[in-house]
DNA sequence: CTGAAAGCGCTAACAT
DNA sequence: ATGTTAGCGCTTTCAG
């Protein structure tokens, strides 16, 4: 029935409770092995029935530790990141941290001040899908201050190396470009995304090199930038079909356009995979479920981000090394829509 | 170039450098009125030139404050969360707040150990969809430190009341009964969910009112429990559909059990949408992409978010009226698969 | 193995 | 409008 607000019980008033200092009470609470079994038992009965709360964040203001990672993505709105989150998550709560969660919606303004917010907390790591274009000078001035930064699924145009967790675009492009060839198609649309990603130049490279290899012509008319978004898809699409010579085949820069790809095709009384083949990028556990369902290059986003998770503890533990990158490699996953 | 890692700088040099105390230099990053322009210029200037960041946990502990919040969601792998997330944060993020994220994936241990972590984290409040029946132990502690907790979605069995907002779950099944109804089927299974949680209870809730007032026979075999994932729809419809009078219509716990549901029935060669009619719940962005588009009933999550972010700022800065409950009104939106 | 004292970086509550 | 003093709750020396 509402009582009143209780003042947190202080670690100064176990210890009186049980007869013992403060440090030595600090030393039970972090369960340090130089104490007696009998004065553990005493500190511990007390902190029960006082119902005493460690103070995370007094214990690490003082030891200038910090058990706390942040964490920045785009958009959670992409499955693709939240799957990312997912393993973030997973692997980074194993080894006892605690999360702080960002969004950038893709503005360099908000991920600056994301950033400076996450120092103002004191965050001891950072991992981060940068946005595309952004300066490094934020994230470079992290790392002066000690806090090791890890990039994942996007790279940061810089001098200095980063730590970096992604997958081979150039690869994935490739992949999906060779698929669409052998598949008889002869012009192949590149549709949605823009210039200024790194994603979006890798697997443009991957899918030109498998275009030129196949003797095939490179028109620049398919290539079609657009949002990387479902509305971005049906845009782009459209644009494309009024082509005099429109592609039979279509790569999307990831599944959501993807998505959108077919819906545009569909309005058009074009069948997906019948008349157009598509291919997506990610694989988006929702892209087995469309209609067609929708071949696509697996990207593994969970992995990358456990990935990501585990390079930054050990970067956090003071792994001191040179700049490493992880690459994982991408896969072909043939559906119905090509 | 790995750079060494340098100390923060102080709010006490700060002040050395600009030639005042600290206390008015505090005054200064806190943008208080009573500081003279000139002093405000110096400390400014001072900050500038020696890199100071704020330490906000430092400022916390001290002034006995938290502009920290912890979101406690289920799993983010549902479309429905993700979209509540997104709305719980933007409105957070306006308010200068920052969310710890933590996910039960449904259980109950995980629950109490998030929201331990959160008091350590000294947490400002909470907004959280508890795990189906779950203890209410835990969160009647937090709001006895005087820790506002917002349940959001999903209601907890507690004498205490609590602050609640979350859609009217008995409109929305019967909204989709009656829909169901209208459209000529007189046999209609409820799938997927478990009924430990108050939202299949009021979902079914509202579903069985429908169904007595059109004067249908309630057959229980027609409610078929499992897990609300993908694979629990594409479980439940196979084995409803065993049944020797198999249902005409089919309304879903959720947008992803709709989802197996009828990948459940393609496999067996039934087309939804004309063979059996399919009504999901939530409209998630992925199910106006389904084959066929989902009819479904719209729940909100963003909105949902925003209001729940809303109710806890005010909650944090004193508000102490009675427990409030927000209820959302559910939309019907019909497309082709019913 | 345990205790006493100092202090992390900041703000509150006075003074002036 | 600005300075002084005290202390948030914890950990870190350093003694013993």
């Amino acid at each position: 029935m509402g009582r009143k607000k209780q003042s947190r019980v202080t670690l100064q008033e176990v210890a009186k409770h049980a007869g013992v200092s403060r440090a030595t009470a600090s030393l039970v609470v972090r369960g340090s092995p130089n104490i007696s079994k009998e004065t553990r038992e005493k500190v511990l009965k007390s902190i029960k029935e006082l119902g005493y709360i460690y103070d995370r964040v007094a214990a690490n203001l003082r030891s200038h530790q910090s058990s706390t990672v942040g964490l920045i993505i785009t958009e959670i709105g992409n499955p693709f990141f939240s799957e990312l989150l997912v393993g973030v998550h997973e692997a980074l709560d194993k080894e006892g941290y605690t999360v702080i969660l960002g969004t950038t919606f893709d503005s360099p303004d908000k991920q600056d001040a994301l950033l400076a917010t996450m120092l103002e907390y004191r965050v001891g790591g950072v991992i981060m899908s940068p946005v595309p274009g952004s300066s490094p000078d934020m994230v470079e001035r992290l790392k002066q201050w000690g806090i090791p930064v890890i990039l994942v699924a996007r790279k940061m145009l810089s001098e200095e190396p980063f730590d970096y967790v992604g997958i081979d675009n150039v690869a994935g492009g490739r992949i999906a470009a060779e698929h669409l060839i052998e598949q008889g198609h002869r012009r192949i649309a590149f549709l949605g995304g823009f210039s200024n990603s790194s994603v979006w130049t890798d697997r443009k490279k991957g899918f030109c090199e498998a275009i030129e290899q196949a003797g095939l012509e490179m028109d620049e008319s398919l290539f079609v930038q657009s949002p990387a978004t479902r509305q971005g898809g049906i845009e782009a699409i459209k644009r494309v079909m009024q082509h005099p010579q429109p592609p039979t085949g279509v790569f999307c820069y990831n599944d959501v356009v993807a998505s959108g790809v077919m819906l545009g095709l569909k309005e058009q009384g074009i069948v997906p995979g019948k008349d157009v083949a598509v291919v997506g990028f990610d694989n988006i556990p929702e892209s087995a479920l469309f209609s067609p369902s929708l071949t696509t290059i697996a990207a593994f986003p969970d992995r990358l981000g456990a990935k990501a998770a585990d390079l930054l503890h050990r970067r956090m533990k003071g792994d001191e090394e040179e700049a490493k990158k992880l690459i994982l490699q991408p896969e072909l996953v043939v559906r119905e829509s090509s």
